[in-house]
DNA sequence: CGTCTCTTTGACTCCGTTCAAGCTCCGTGG
DNA sequence: CCACGGAGCTTGAACGGAGTCAAAGAGACG
């Protein structure tokens, strides 16, 4: 139960957009003052299904969702992790119907915002438009890192690549500590996330236990090597376009 | 040497905006009034590299490009292939340096627009603005649907679902003929883009051919078995957001 | 006609999967 | 307070899809 308790909901958000270009007061309060409805999810959740064509827009105040495909036979691939202040599915603003599935990975809360209030919203403040645009081109750079690792890396480079990659994520929007960060998801989540299986996931992790790199458990994950781990995954957080500013 | 020489540099990107949204005559002339510096290159020229900070953006009038990530022992991953119309480094207009490279795969000719007349562009147009928002979330899709290729699919499924994209995007812009389009790649080039080896790849290219599903020779890839093909691959086209036009 | 790039083939290897079982932790109810 | 149950983690053994290595064909082009 953390600072989300007493601050805005949209607060996270806020920090996001401000990471990537500054905002003016008058932008800030607008999206503030965005109509919201908040709601509370439980872990596992399905909230919006492929072929969906939502009118609101979620936006993650809390917990850890989840975009994935589902294919024939029950197969998975998670797409991308979502946290507190991104909004997975803006891509509905501009087209209409999902091609993926959004679904909770832990209890989330989410904002729903009104696709009309959005587009009023990006249509009176250019600049807004303009931070929302450039963070779809943020996600489209950790999708090609993902179609690398997928394709090019070894299991052992890929998972520590990701790791990497959500510590940071994490880390920018103030939910790291030190070297750990919160990692609530299952080693299952985590092979559909890396096209693995549980089982030679589960194998990995404990090489890199083992090899001091890392330490996961009770959903904390902790980077004790970070410039190991970093050179190993052969990992530059350009992609990311975070300036990191200090841990709040 | 197809109709390019007798039009516009511009006009399949002016037909391919058209497809996502309609334009306004000013629009369309706005367009088509870009400074532009028209340049040919040949195959397997480096356009862009991982790291370049550029001015300009590139947009391919003709020939394959591809985006690709490089990573150590001389492994590449190709995340993208570009085709005529498109903008493969959009990104640079909003995020300064770019975070994979760009290359020509055959031999092609670009076309240079100054980073400052693109952002004027969208400042007085804010529909072109949409519409390329837009561009750059079915290109989000298309990496959703390469990692869950990559993640989950067997190379047979990925290669059929890659083909099933690829003669699609084509025929968008009017590229195809009948069940065939141009694939003026090597083997190598696909196994780089779907995470294989060529070895491999020319096996399931043979399977493929054995089984009467499609035909590919003399860079000419004909899908002979479409309905057959999109089953296997379970292709669903909505994540292209092709409104299927007429085949010029 | 020779060279260079690309495709094809075969034999062997290995990374990651599959299947199956046991273990650990934790919440719940008797 | 402890027994129970279930989800998630861990382990082992056997398997298989794709990689590796190496060499031989096929085209394309000058």
């Amino acid at each position: 139960m953390p600072s989300a308790f007493h601050s805005h909901p949209l607060s996270r958000f806020v920090r996001k957009c401000e990471s990537i270009a500054p905002l003016s007061d008058a932008e800030r309060q607008a999206i503030l003052n965005l109509p919201i409805k908040v709601s509370a999810l439980s872990a596992r959740q399905v909230i919006l299904c492929d072929g969906d064509t939502p009118t609101h827009c979620y936006l993650i105040v809390e917990g850890w969702a989840c975009s994935y495909k589902m294919i024939s036979e029950g197969r998975r691939q998670i797409v991308a992790f979502h946290i507190a202040g991104d909004i997975p599915d803006l891509r509905s603003l501009h087209i209409g119907t999902m091609d993926r599935s959004l679904g909770s990975l832990t209890g989330v809360t989410v904002a729903l915002i009104p696709h009309d209030s959005l587009r009023d919203l990006i249509v009176r403040y250019p600049g807004i438009a303009a931070i929302l645009w450039r963070d779809t081109l943020v996600d489209a750079g950790i999708f090609c890192e993902w179609i690398t690792s997928l394709g090019r890396r070894t299991s052992f480079e890929h998972i520590a690549h990701l790791f990497c990659e959500l510590y940071l994520k994490l880390r920018a929007v103030g939910l790291a500590n030190g070297h750990g960060c919160p990692l609530p998801v299952t080693q299952n989540d985590l092979a559909d996330a890396l096209g693995l299986t549980s089982v030679h996931v589960n194998r990995v992790l404990q090489e890199m236990r083992s090899r001091g790199l890392i330490s996961l458990s009770g959903r904390q994950l902790v980077i004790s090597a970070w410039d190991e781990v970093v050179r190993v995954a052969e990992f530059d957080p350009t992609y990311l376009q975070l300036e990191m500013r200090a841990v709040e």
